[in-house]
DNA sequence: ATGAAAGCGCTAACAT
DNA sequence: ATGTTAGCGCTTTCAT
């Protein structure tokens, strides 16, 4: 391996001036820098990333800790978060918890305390408190925060909520829907979606307003809440659930599924039981993933603006990471913040249009 | 933060007595192991990786270079690997490549030579030489190598080759199809296919078997190839190609596609045409991606055991970082080693089977 | 403008 | 059975 004194060596300097002209340091001569440079270049030098963050106390590591790695949503995820890194000298340590509170803690114990300046975390079982403990002072960007704004306790990025899914409503009720039944959410009135901030309660937060302002507009025919169906966001748990609702004698002519998943499930279900999508029921999903637009009928869907939600999240953690670097250790410091991804609502032929 | 010297003094004892008692050194006594063990716990000490790493040489950490991590194929790569990597206490850190050559060299440089033990990399541009150069020493594992087997400069576990693509011909044939199409790779003579050893080639000599091996057989009627029609492996390439063929006047009544995603794009492409599966032609891909389940109609597919294939990766590159470190530095070491992971083929709705 | 020197926290000879 | 010591490669005062 060749160090920074070989190059000292090799240049003629001393192992401080290599670390500082190698650093672009206004310090050092020009022409000295570039005596280093050369020197470094004929040796093939490399920083030894290792020893840096020793010395810094920094890795240039960004945890990424998701319930699971291996569903279209969270490949989207990782896949944008990691470009996004990239883009800013960051590496991505993708880590999957597996639903449980003791996944979640492990990866905190086993991880990101051991090799990340900061984590962006999908928690599901982990307070707030636990979090603080579990975090021993690094940044924590959480994914779909479902702390009230007023209690959040750390900076947060959220996916498609009330705005999306109001579009998404609106579109089915545009294609002719009359009673949309919601798959994928427990039953909650419009007063508990509103006090509730779990991701169900922000969407469904948008449907019940499209239904509210629905009525209130001039056309003939008014939308109604036929039900919910609740069921995990897979595709199994989707497709079983419709099949059952079918067959108990559910009545809806749309369908607004929490999850693309969910619809695809759902799509599957409607088939199986001789209905067709988009003709007797209508299908809207939220996430964009990618297969959306290739099943047949394809999808339509709200898609997340991956990319967006990825420069949001690394945004938020970086002025974290930076701010404790230089030395706001116990610092009130910002308070935390919110954003929200941007979103884009997808017609395709679930709901009645092209392909 | 609390270091092996606080938990030293906390214990009245040696740091070096700390770190030989914490890895579990049978050279310290229990009752002083015990001692120290308990001072750990009440500083809450974890150690500091980067120091260790630093010492060592080793940081623990595998790297994993796809071409991109959004795809339901490279994301159940990267799901399994990560759990796999995880119950060995190893670290994944995930990179896509892009396709290009300049993007794999990338990885090498930024990553794979600061932050891992070793990578598991699915090479695309680089030559076996380029590797050599790039990996500073550091083993690297391929997926899907394609270089001819008495060439192979790396050991690679492969995915789907012959065996499973003869075992879904065969499948395709027995389920009645008479000309079957392959979607997804270039016109290639058996002889070729089995000189090359890229994916494709090794899928297609599976191809060329079944189809050789049915013939002499006592049905009846015989399956012939009824063209190649190539395209990238995306959903988009294949439905676009599948229409462009039909149009043409294409006739077969069952398609071999490299990929479920191909797969995936060329039943959405026939569907476009007014062609139904498995009725008009019969599909049939490769990977078993998850989604194969719900689509409508479900899709039958060569399922990769994701599991299998990351233990086997895993189990080829520790072995190699061990013996490295077991200082066999410039030792020829153990030749170039080829692992197979295993397979199922899981008939489904497109080849006529149940959902 | 550059160099010397002191560590970051840990491990592994080597000494006791 | 345990302690002392010498670094791993780098950055960063502090001298010069």
């Amino acid at each position: 391996m060749v160090t920074i004194r070989d190059v000292a060596q090799e240049a003629g300097v001393s192992p401080a001036t290599v670390s500082y002209a190698l650093r672009g340091d206004p310090r050092i001569r020009p022409e000295t820098a570039e005596q280093v440079l050369k020197a470094a270049r004929k040796l093939h030098y490399t920083v030894n990333l290792t020893a840096k963050n020793l010395r810094t106390g920094r890795t240039g590591i960004i945890g990424l800790a998701l319930y699971e790695l291996n569903l279209p949503y969270t490949a989207s995820l990782v896949s944008a978060i990691t470009n996004e890194a990239d883009r800013r000298g960051l590496q991505v340590l993708a880590q999957q918890t597996g639903y449980t509170r003791e996944g979640e803690s492990a990866v905190f114990r086993n991880v990101t305390n051991q090799f990340c300046d900061g984590t962006i975390f999908a928690a599901s079982h982990l307070s707030n408190d636990d979090l603080l403990t579990l975090s021993q002072g690094k940044p924590i960007v959480l994914l779909d925060d479902r702390t009230p704004p007023s209690e959040r306790a750390f900076d947060t990025v959220l996916s498609v909520g009330a705005e999306g899914v109001r579009e998404a409503t609106e579109l089915l009720m545009r294609q002719g829907a009359r009673r949309i039944a919601v798959l994928g959410a427990d039953r909650m009135s419009p007063e508990q979606a509103r006090g509730l901030h779990t991701v169900t309660a922000r969407r469904l937060t948008g449907f019940f307003e499209a239904l509210a302002s629905g009525s209130s507009s001039p056309t003939d025919e008014t939308a109604e809440a036929a039900g919910f169906l609740p069921c995990t966001w897979s595709s199994e748990a989707a497709r079983t659930t419709i099949i059952d609702a079918v067959r108990g004698g559910a009545r809806f002519d749309a369908l607004l599924c929490m999850t693309d998943l969910v619809s695809m499930g759902a799509v599957r279900g409607l088939t199986d039981c001789g209905l067709s999508v988009p003709d007797d029921v209508k299908v809207i999903g939220v996430d964009g993933i990618h297969e959306t637009a290739y099943t047949v009928p394809s999808l339509s869907t709200v898609a997340v603006d991956f990319q967006d939600l990825a420069r949001k999240a690394l945004d938020l953690i970086t002025s974290r990471i930076d701010a404790i670097a230089s030395g706001e250790a116990d610092d009130p410091g910002l308070p935390p913040r919110t954003l929200t991804a941007d979103f884009t609502v997808i017609e395709r032929e679930s709901t009645g249009g092209q392909g």
